[in-house]
DNA sequence: ATGAAAGCGCTAACAC
DNA sequence: GTGTTAGCGCTTTCAT
């Protein structure tokens, strides 16, 4: 039972002054190389663990790194996207290479955000998902005058540190598939493009594909929905209501899992009565009845460059550069079909 | 730009003493109604939090609780569990609302375990998911001495707190429920039951129903395989070259996930030619075709009440039982059907 | 009802 | 190469 050692005990012990023991584990000034072997044994025969709260408070740093989710409380329950726990899990990787832990806050309603916690544990810096252009919340951080990236938020700020995957090349990826095909009245379906940056780039890239093809944009479609198996299966109705339409790209693999579903249900054949194209690439996308055609991002990936280019921050290291875009491929599976011959 | 406000600020600024400030903040002492005013406005006035180093340093509780998350970084990342996201969630929400915060740690590697965080951060507590009994990380975690939560980890350890669902009445009522329908020669399918109590609990529940009703137990037979999309594809064909099998009862949604696409390229049809059932209810087992029968565990709540009995350690209030076994229910979806005439 | 002061465990400037 | 010491910002005991 080794209760509370701390550096007094060890110095002690070891028949050296605290500042001796300070200088061992921080690997700080000149101590002699008998001397750090003697401090050493004794760190460990003690079992002493530095204490962290004191060092936040002569450092003024914490080794803490503080993830924001807001969470947008309507009816989708955001829980259920895997996408989340991917990209925490790429950030709590990389933070632990870098002896930093990561400290999760869910923010539920957008306006009670309490970002006092940063301050009251020296947060080191945040990493902020899906913050919103213009919003309450950006502000708020951008105030904090600690280092920041954003995930996923589409800032305007210039001098915003943001990563993102490269959505508008993925939404014109994907509707110039279909274009290719034949499809020229594509349904796109997502979430409100006018708040959420994401979308909005993936939907200027499709418009973009039209363009660039010298196709009448008025045949895209955009179907506004929230982010949830359950509204994608509820947009089905809508599309079998519009004959035209020959081809949907789905925002979000998990809309196309619902709609799939309302298809299923419908007796509406896919590829054959509809082509489907993705977006996310979710390991589910590849075991639905058929595999889905989808955009492929990785959000582990996202994670890591996120908390990359927070580290480099906080450490003033040179930052290569202030926006990463990740890239995004296309993934060929059976969900889309050519209407030429 | 309020830089560093402390205590003493806010104690000139009020023409009070620190003591005084201190007492306002945490509510003890006896302080006149009047400084209590005048100490809030001024700490509102100038931006000050308290800094939680320092306090921590004094009272030896961070209010930091520690999630961990053992990964066995076998060929099935775990990444793609939605079932991670969501225990955690339920954590991050209760441990708010109690003014902590959770601080992740995956382990990956069961070889290199370091606790040593819990220490230097003077961590109040720890959840841990899905440890395995009689393992170096559980002893490793009981010799930190401080409050932890064990949730599905299935310790034999009287005194461990322990949350869990009821996995076996929940391998009994999917067993039951299909023996009820007449089948007789059942798959189960799910991770290795020697290693991982839920998996053997819920084996247990299964084998239970074939004594009540008195059936063969060596009709039943045990899939031992990964919990991936992946690992259920792979096991269709073992499946389908034992025609006896009438029925498969995956231990994971997940799991049924990937049979479920095994069969239809092999042109299978369920429930026609097997019935099948899930378990956990993930948001995806609604929208899969067919819809899937599942034994259904909410992993919110888990994460809650795992948050909820660590915070009631910790505080060393009143703690109702050292063992919370979550109700389950069966989920009648058309993944099964019945053999009876 | 309020204040003075000790001390939590550490780092870093400075002295030796 | 090593030691002394002054804080970091807070809580808490003990005076007043």
């Amino acid at each position: 039972m080794n209760k509370n050692v701390t550096i007094h005990d060890v110095a002690n012990h070891a028949d050296v002054s605290i500042a001796t023991v300070s200088n061992v584990i921080n690997g700080t000034g000149r101590v002699s190389e008998k001397t750090v072997q003697v401090v050493k044994k004794t760190i460990k025969e003690l079992g002493y663990y530095p204490n962290i709260s004191a060092r936040t408070m002569k450092k003024k740093s914490s080794k803490l790194i503080g993830v924001i989710i807001p969470f947008l409380t309507e009816k989708g329950d955001l829980h259920d996207n895997p996408f989340y726990w991917n990209l925490v899990s790429g950030i709590e990787k990389i933070s632990r290479q870098h002896d930093y832990h990561a400290v999760l806050t869910i923010i539920t309603n957008h306006k009670t955000i309490d970002l006092s916690f940063v301050k009251e544990r020296n947060i080191d810096g945040v990493i902020v998902i899906g913050a919103i252009y213009n919003t309450p919340l950006v502000y708020e951080i951008e105030a904090l005058g600690i280092p920041s990236v954003f995930v996923d938020s589409y800032l305007m700020d210039e001098g915003a540190y943001q990563v993102f995957s490269d959505d508008e090349q993925g939404g014109y990826k994907g509707a110039k598939y279909l274009l290719d095909r034949g499809h020229k009245q594509i349904a796109l379906m997502g979430g409100n493009k006018n708040v959420n940056g994401v979308m909005r780039a993936r939907y200027e890239g499709a418009k973009k594909a039209y363009y660039d093809e010298n196709f009448n944009i008025n045949d895209l479609i955009y179907i506004d929905t929230s982010v949830s198996m359950k509204c994608g299966y509820e947009s089905g109705r809508f599309i079998i209501d519009n004959p035209k339409i020959t081809a949907i790209f789905c925002f979000s693999d998990i809309l196309a899992i619902g709609l799939l579903k309302f298809f299923g249900e419908n007796n509406i054949k896919v590829p054959q009565n509809y082509s489907l194209i993705g977006f996310d690439n979710i390991e589910a996308s590849e075991y639905t009845a058929p595999a889905l055609t989808t955009i492929a991002q990785n959000a582990v990936e996202k994670g890591k460059v996120a908390t990359q280019l927070l580290i480099e921050q906080i450490e003033r290291r040179k930052t290569e550069s202030r926006k990463v875009i990740l890239p995004i491929s296309l993934i060929e599976r059976y969900s889309h079909a050519s209407l030429l011959k």
